[in-house]
DNA sequence: AGCACGCCGACT
DNA sequence: GTCGGCGTGCTC
């Protein structure tokens, strides 16, 4: 009896697929074989190997082709990939596919994983010396005259070399060639003496090398967290195993990998999605060959093969980035501490504002808790200062108060920063005669002004028209632009103080790759300068001058009815309070709000993030919101609301009698109506994580199999982090 | 998800 | 008379 190959394809579809294994070649649990599919051909993973197969015998296809002689994937990805598909409802290809970088999902061979050097051909040599050429490729030309460089060295030294590269290349001037990944080379510049907190944490961690055991590192911006993290990959790195260091999506700053090379000096790989798919193999590979032993990367680095593993961080793991929102909704922090259990390393999470989930488990003992109180490069914490703005008379939605203090902060040569969560002009455009605003058709919702563009543009579904200079409905020329966005308080500011650069940075200032960096290094550290700006800003670059941050407007996340939203609040406050007075500098943090008198404010100003979060999680266990439950929630959208209500009552009345569930719903989502497309939900709640999980594959195939589910997009999310 | 197959409206 | 709309069903 033949064996059948179970294979996972990265279709989403809810089932694997037998294959009759490959006319050459033993395929093993792991490999990736080449099979056809429909009309197509595609490149999956072994799942299992079986002796029989559920399949008809006369419908089974067999394998093109093995691609890996050895596995791929090792046992414990394998493993863990299956659990996450599993856990988060995937299909079990999406979970693959997830895993393996695109181009690791060709049918080719694996690409070579040295260093790629580049030189001069004796006929570039000729060009170089006759001064031929221009421009990048001349340059190019005189910096490879020296001898040959890596990718690398030339990234550092002619940002974009690459095209001049392959125009070289083929004109017979240029080569490339592979050599083995380099070996270590030395670190160039070393630790800086550790204060009583960091030497703690370093030690209770590095206690824990060689077993399970996930860490809360609580520490607030410039505490020091980073330098606990890199004592403990060295520790790491001296037992010859690896460390994963996960980031959020934006806190790869060029700067920081910088750092972690110059400070280890080891193979440091990174993954981030800017990265070209041939770099994101060759780094994957490198880990798995062993010869990455440092892998820092965003969300789907979590995937990375660990073949020595050591240790696992996430970094601001408190982060929404960390969920992936469409596809295969996984989440990278969680799966990074099942990756651990597995892996037999600890998890160290790192957060100065933790999420309420870490804060859970510390307080039933599941994790261990560290804390880094002291901020060894400042003075003393800032000061946070809230301004009543009821009954202030604004300029521009700006308070004399804080228009004062900016004013106090750049006299003295100092940068401030003004943060608001909404960037263009206005977020209403008004008619004072007939009361008319401007809607988004698609989603009804208000649209925003960008005066810039002379545009209104809907930031739900990016619709976008022009802007009109009379009132649509009744002809009058009084429209008016209402409330503060970014680009309004930049041209306030600009007015109030036109000899001081202002910078806004926003979505749109930074649209372009690396703007956000080229604008913070036209700053100079003696100069006095104002940044205005969004969430880019709660975190990144250390801004030695930067003494004073307005937070104008966090308002609206006092009374939203998503119940994440506090807790969001709280950590955004603390993570733009703590951009203020990094250096030896004392901070200062004014927080405008109309509504002083809010417990949570109160608590968070008064007490600090901490205490805030424990009457959060006290409220959330007084009436069994997550933590202190499980949620699933199902999401649909139609263009008719009937198809919509008809789908969810539908899956409603196919949920298991008797099961420990609550239900909530069908109800329409918070946005009912989106890019023009009606929206639903039902939300599962439950105190038995277990209770709920047994029920959700044969419900999401029950849902598969509905009729109404053909009218409608739906999906499920588990641990839904937006509700929206 | 793709991609076929299959049965009804406005056009060269 | 056809081109093409997207509803339905399948992929080992």
């Amino acid at each position: 009896m033949p064996a059948v190959l179970r294979v996972a394809l990265p279709v989403p579809l809810p089932s694997l697929f037998d294959y009759l294994p490959p006319a050459s070649g033993e395929a093993g649990v792991g490999s990736r074989v080449l099979v056809p599919f429909g009309r197509h051909r595609l490149v999956g993973v072994v799942v299992a190997i079986d002796a029989e197969t559920a399949v008809d015998g006369g419908r089974l296809k067999q394998a093109l082709r093995l691609l890996d002689d050895d596995a791929l994937l090792d046992a414990e990805l394998m493993q863990t990939l299956a659990w996450a598909a599993d856990y988060w409802l995937g299909a079990p290809g999406e979970a693959y596919a997830n895993a393996l970088p695109l181009a690791l999902r060709e049918p080719k061979p694996l690409p070579p994983i040295g260093d790629e050097y580049w030189s001069l051909t004796s006929a570039g040599h000729s060009a170089h010396d006759a001064g031929s050429r221009r421009g990048g490729s001349k340059a190019l030309l005189a910096l490879l005259s020296g001898g040959a460089l890596s990718a690398q060295q030339l990234g550092e030294r002619q940002p974009g070399w690459r095209e001049a590269a392959r125009r070289l290349a083929a004109a017979g001037l240029l080569e490339r060639s592979e050599r083995p990944p380099s070996v270590r080379p030395l670190a160039l510049s070393r630790a800086p003496p550790l204060n009583d907190e960091q030497r703690q944490a370093v030690a209770s961690v590095g206690a824990s090398l060689g077993q399970y055991q996930p860490f809360m590192l609580d520490g607030v911006t410039g505490s020091g967290k980073t330098e606990v993290y890199l004592a403990l990959i060295e520790q790491v790195l001296a037992q010859d195993k690896q460390a994963l260091l996960l980031v959020p999506e934006i806190g790869l700053a060029p700067q920081t990998v910088r750092r972690l090379r110059e400070r280890l000096g080891v193979g440091v790989e990174v993954l981030h999605s800017n990265l070209s798919e041939g770099d994101r193999a060759r780094a994957w590979l490198r880990a798995r060959a062993g010869s990455a032993q440092v892998i820092l990367g965003t969300r789907s680095a979590v995937f990375t093969p660990l073949p020595r593993a050591g240790l696992i961080i996430v970094d601001e793991e408190h982060d929404g980035a960390y969920k992936q929102q469409e596809g295969f909704r996984y989440h990278a922090r969680d799966l990074a501490l099942v990756r651990a259990r597995a892996l037999g390393v600890p998890v160290l999470l790192g957060s100065g504002t933790p999420s309420l989930e870490s804060l859970a488990n510390v307080e039933a003992g599941r994790y261990r808790s560290l804390h880094l109180r002291a901020r060894p490069g400042a003075v003393r914490p800032p000061m946070v200062q809230i301004i009543d703005m009821r009954a202030q008379h604004l300029e521009h939605g700006l308070s004399p108060a804080l228009l004062a203090a900016v004013a106090e902060t750049v006299a003295r040569g100092e940068q401030a920063l003004v943060f608001r969560n909404r960037r263009g002009y206005a977020p209403v455009l008004l008619c004072h005669a007939c009361g008319w605003h401007a809607g988004c058709p698609r989603c009804e919702r208000p649209l925003t002004l960008h005066a810039g563009r002379r545009q209104l543009i809907c930031h739900h579904c990016d619709y976008c028209q022009r802007l009109p200079s009379t009132c649509p409905t009744c002809g009058a020329g009084e429209l008016k632009a209402q409330g503060q966005g970014t680009e309004r308080l930049e041209e306030a500011l600009l007015a109030q103080f036109p000899q001081v650069p202002v910078l806004r940075v926003d979505r749109e200032t930074t649209r372009r790759r690396d703007a956000f960096e080229d604008m913070l290094a036209t700053l100079k550290d003696d100069q006095p300068a104002i940044l205005v700006g969004t969430q880019m800003l709660a975190k990144g670059h250390d801004l030695p001058n930067l003494t004073l941050v307005a937070i104008v407007g966090v308002d609206e996340g006092l009374h939203s009815i998503d119940f994440r939203a506090g807790e969001r609040l709280a950590q955004l406050v603390v993570q733009v309070a703590g951009r203020a007075g990094r250096a030896r500098k004392p901070g200062r943090v004014l927080l405008q709000t109309h509504q002083p008198e809010h417990p949570l404010l109160r608590c968070l100003l008064a007490q600090g993030y901490a205490a805030a979060a424990r009457e959060l999680l006290a409220e959330r266990r007084l009436i069994r919101l997550p933590p202190y439950s499980h949620q699933v929630l199902l999401r649909a959208e139609a263009t008719q609301r009937e198809q919509v209500e008809a789908f969810l009552a539908a899956a409603h009345a196919a949920l298991p009698p008797g099961a420990p569930i609550e239900v909530a719903g069908p109800m329409p989502a918070p946005m009912p109506l989106r890019a023009g497309r009606q929206r639903g939900q039902l939300l599962l709640e439950s105190a038995s994580r277990q209770a709920l999980h047994a029920m959700l594959r044969p419900w999401q195939l029950a849902l598969g199999a509905l009729p109404a589910a053909r009218k409608v997009r739906w999906s499920l999310d588990v641990d839904p982090i937006d509700l929206y």
